[in-house]
DNA sequence: CGACTGACAGATTTCAATATCTGTCAGTCG
DNA sequence: CGACTGACAGATATTGAAATCTGTCAGTCG
């Protein structure tokens, strides 16, 4: 009936869109089956679990997220400062777009990173590292303060999280948010600055 | 059939306690009416509605909370900087403990607050507040460098939301949260001293 | 053989009938 | 008169029977 193998991409990528038009509540393995016109029992073949299916759509996601991050913050010209403003602006901005043009959307990645928490702690295990290695620039150049990287790095996520971590996306449709976050910045900035 | 009066003061506290016992989805005005022996017409006497009833228990309990945090942070011997670090590690104490506790009430708190955003920001208002003054205080000492003590009072908060803020509540059951807030605290006092 | 199907058991969700709740107000009672 | 009751309409929540879903697996098909 059907001339192609049907690999766990085609299965990954059927149920994104799957949940991109029903939500997370609404799409079942029959339905993403349904989608690719084959029987449930198929999909089960390449995933072990409705669960398995699911964490596979948000690691994609997430993968794809790092890919632009990463791709966005490579200025390696400029002071570790302004490197650091850079990235997390980017990351600000980032969130903050996706959030706005297609909330539904987000909302239901939402619900996939809570339901994968390990997977999510990896994403910020990702940040925490982008962070960490400016700042061991920084304060090899002498620019910040001579602390424990990795400590300062968390600290940054940590101080930042109203502005990035998706439980407060709801926060973001205030128009301060913007000003808001540009004085945290600072703030952290400062504190980094070597004395 | 009873002596006393029926106040409003009364239906309070007949309503957080029917809300301790049966959280917030399960507490109606009729079980309050019934707690107090009376009809929920008579409850309806002193509130217009459900809605401004719990407005009442929300407001009393952030009332209380701001009085709990005003006796405790009033140590205006000691530099602005370890004032600001009291105020701070007071506030967070005082929410994980509660949090904690009796996780149940907490989150019934955080039904109520979350309802009654008007009345919760409000008391985010009055944080702000206790931060500005320390802040204008260190300004004034030159222990802070000289800037917008209304803008940083707000970075302040907003870089600790992840530590005060009732949405995170979870995350703080982690054994690193009190470290991780200490980072952050050191980091905040570091932006905001004089150079 | 290996990719796929579809019937099945048990778990979960849906839906409509039923019960309960909110908010009002005419009426009771001291 | 003024505090309180209880019946009521419309809105919301609960319940349990029926429908759908998840995950398995023996069996089909090329």
């Amino acid at each position: 009936m059907r001339g192609e193998p049907l690999d766990a991409e085609t299965i990954v990528s059927a149920t994104e869109e799957m949940l991109r038009r029903h939500g997370p509540e609404k799409t079942t393995v029959l339905d993403v089956a349904r989608q690719l016109g084959v029987s449930h029992g198929s999909v089960y073949r390449h995933f072990a679990s409705k669960a398995a299916l699911r964490e596979a759509v948000i690691r994609r996601w997430l993968d794809q997220a790092r890919d632009e991050l990463a791709a966005a913050a490579h200025n390696s010209e400029l002071p570790p400062a302004e490197r650091l403003r850079t990235l997390l602006t980017t990351m600000f901005a980032t969130k903050w777009a996706k959030a706005r043009e297609d909330p539904e959307l987000f909302a239901t990645f939402r619900v996939l990173a809570a339901e994968h928490s390990t997977v999510s702690s990896g994403h910020v295990g990702f940040l925490i590292a982008q962070v960490r290695d400016i700042v061991s620039d920084g304060v090899a150049s002498g620019d910040f303060a001579a602390r424990e990287p990795e400590v300062l790095a968390r600290a940054v996520l940590n101080a930042t999280s109203r502005f990035h971590d998706p439980t407060h996306a709801a926060e973001w449709h205030s128009p301060e948010t913007e000003a808001d976050a540009a004085a945290v910045v600072a703030l952290i900035l400062d504190g980094l600055r070597t004395r």
